[in-house]
RNA sequence: GCUCCCGUAGUCUAAUGGAUAGAAUACCUCCCUCCGAAGGAGGUGAUGCAGGUUCGAUUCCUGCCGGGAGCACCA
């Protein structure tokens, strides 16, 4: 790539100038006039050099001489350098476009990452932040994916617990069907409501106990209906999202006792015992088993981690995507099971992505099923909005969500908050549908060589390759996001004043041209999970 | 109270310490005899306040104001 033949002619002409340990970046120019790279070394430079900045910049324009691919080099501004990229190199990055392995990059080759997104809460109706989770750990499991890593999808459910306990008592209570879904979510309500007003407070405690300890076989039955009801339904749902199937699912009811041994065999070493409970001392103390000697949550991250860590025991970076409340917590678990486990951890990264809240404007709820909105009436009412085409609601509701970087609030208007025009999932997939369109008309019309100006367009796409690396090492989907709605931007603008097909002859350069588009639009868009549709 | 996160046009949002703070939406003009108008061209409008570091601050530091989250047996 030119960039990194720049970045070497910058780096021998600073150390000829010395000045070779100075940092500096060369990147994309704010503005497309400032050339197709620029360069801030001289800036940089100027300090240790004690010398003007714009008289650095003219040495340096000087000392880098002549690079392959770049047609001018400029100094501007306070000290800046341009480098602007010659017809030839242009041509040739549309050539690179259309080749396989465009957008990709090895920045996690080798590596194993662990991805644990998604999980729900099994006897609770899928809801929008469990989807939010979903979304942003998909995207960042093909981001890693498109860098070279080697990565599983993980999905922790929650399959027992009082949330579980309350539905086993209102399924029982109501006489209703397990296996139907609407019919386990009014259980869990009816559950919650008779816990919360105290009438079944104490039975459905009693059915808490009775299903960790597997006693009653009824309320077990219940309970594996239930989950098993559920976790289809989830995988369904995610299908329709495009979530690519999980590689790994563990369950609560496994984890909890796994932590809850590892911990009680560490009290007086990593645990404590305070209060009657086994607590960590970390920045603050946190009880990882109740003074009745329960795993709390987090002994069953404990256990999850010794379960991960047996499944994938050469695994080099494990990400947990839940929501951003949890920040805190997960920054002191992570210590405790780096201090439990020094040698399965060493070297490895643990990482905690924080998901957004979904604030929900107030006063158009209450018409809504309870106060939640399930992940399904969402995805319903979406589609209607989109004129019954599913994969368009997808697209607008994964962009919606991964257009901002992540951990940011998303204020969400039920009734219009998902627009479907302008900065939307559907504008970018509309821009790459009309270039399909465009390149099946393309192929009756006879192709002929032309000379044609470089747009605008080639020089977005030289970029793409660069937006996602960085993607991908922070972690931000968003870039892709904000670049790949930039390029539709261009595209439509470039179909309002070009036209392709003249008289039934194509330039030769052009047809590669869109068809560039459509390949970066189509790479982009995949890397983001959401869908590429062929027409709408 | 302590800790962490966040304040950018009316709204929503981008900017890896860099150039004239970039989009979208809403509002106001135009553009479908022409490859798909879910589109295009143009206009109005923004960094909470006060200091500091720096050649250069939306970005880093301090204080204040405003919002959110977490802080012992929930997940």
């Amino acid at each position: 790539m030119v960039r990194n033949d720049i970045e070497q002619a910058i780096q021998g002409a600073l150390k000829a100038m010395g000045a070779g340990e100075v940092a500096f970046v060369v990147e994309r120019p704010t503005d497309m006039a400032h050339g197709d790279y620029a360069t801030n070394a001289a800036l940089a430079a100027a300090k240790i050099l004690k010398k003007n900045p714009r008289d650095v910049a003219a040495e340096l324009q000087e000392a880098v001489g002549n690079i392959q691919g770049v047609e001018k080099v400029e100094v501007a501004g306070a000290g800046f350098i341009n480098f602007y990229l010659s017809a030839d190199a242009l041509t040739e990055v549309v050539q690179e476009a259309n080749k396989e392995g465009w957008g990709t990059n090895d920045l996690y080759i080798g590596k194993k990452v662990l991805v644990e997104y998604t999980s729900p809460n099994l006897f609770k109706p899928l809801h929008i932040g469990n989807l939010i989770g979903n979304i942003l750990g998909e995207s960042i499991a093909r981001l890693f994916e498109t860098s070279g890593a080697d990565v599983k999808r993980l999905n922790y459910p929650s399959d027992i617990g009082l949330t579980i306990a309350k539905g086993v008592w209102g399924l029982q209570k109501l006489g209703l069907n397990p296996e139907i879904l609407s019919e386990l979510a009014t259980a869990y309500v009816a559950g919650n409501e008779a816990y919360e007003s105290g009438v079944g407070k104490e039975a459905i405690e009693e059915i808490n106990r009775a299903l960790y300890a597997d006693t009653n076989a009824e309320w077990s039955s219940l309970r594996a209906q239930g989950i098993a009801t559920s976790l289809k339904h989830l995988h369904e749902l995610l299908v329709r999202l495009g979530t690519k199937g999980f590689d790994g699912e563990f369950f609560e009811s496994q984890s909890g006792p796994i932590g809850q041994k590892l911990v009680k065999e560490n009290v007086g070493g990593v645990f404590a015992e305070s209060e009657g409970a086994i607590v960590y001392h970390g920045e603050h103390t946190r009880v990882f088993l109740n003074s009745q000697g329960l795993p709390t949550y987090e002994a069953k991250e404990v256990g999850l981690f010794e379960l991960k860590s047996g499944a994938y025991p050469t695994f080099d970076i494990s990400i947990t995507v839940t929501g951003k409340e949890q920040t805190d917590f997960f920054r002191i678990v992570f210590d405790a099971i780096r201090k439990l486990f020094p040698g399965k951890t060493n070297g490895k990264d643990l990482i905690h992505i924080p998901t957004s809240f979904l604030k929900l404007t107030t006063g158009k709820m209450s018409s809504r099923l309870g106060n939640v909105i399930t992940g399904e009436s969402l995805l319903a009412d979406l589609t209607d909005a989109a004129r019954g085409r599913e994969d368009v609601a997808v697209g607008a509701l994964k962009f919606t969500v991964l257009k901002s970087g992540s951990g940011k609030d998303i204020l969400f208007d039920p009734e219009k908050s998902l627009s479907l025009e302008g900065d939307s999932g559907p504008y970018v997939q509309y821009a790459l549908v009309r270039a399909r369109a465009l390149l099946r008309k393309a192929t009756e019309a006879e192709v002929v060589q032309k000379e044609t100006e470089p747009s605008e367009l080639e020089r977005l796409l030289v970029h793409f390759p660069d937006v996602v690396v960085r993607a991908a090492r922070d972690l931000e989907p968003h870039h892709v996001v904000t670049y790949v709605t930039e390029l539709a931007a261009a595209f439509n603008s470039w179909y309002a004043q070009e036209r392709l097909i003249v008289d039934g002859k194509v330039s030769a350069h052009a047809l590669a041209l869109v068809t560039a588009v459509e390949h970066t639009l189509h790479k982009g868009l995949t890397v983001l999970g959401i869908p590429a549709p062929e027409e709408m």
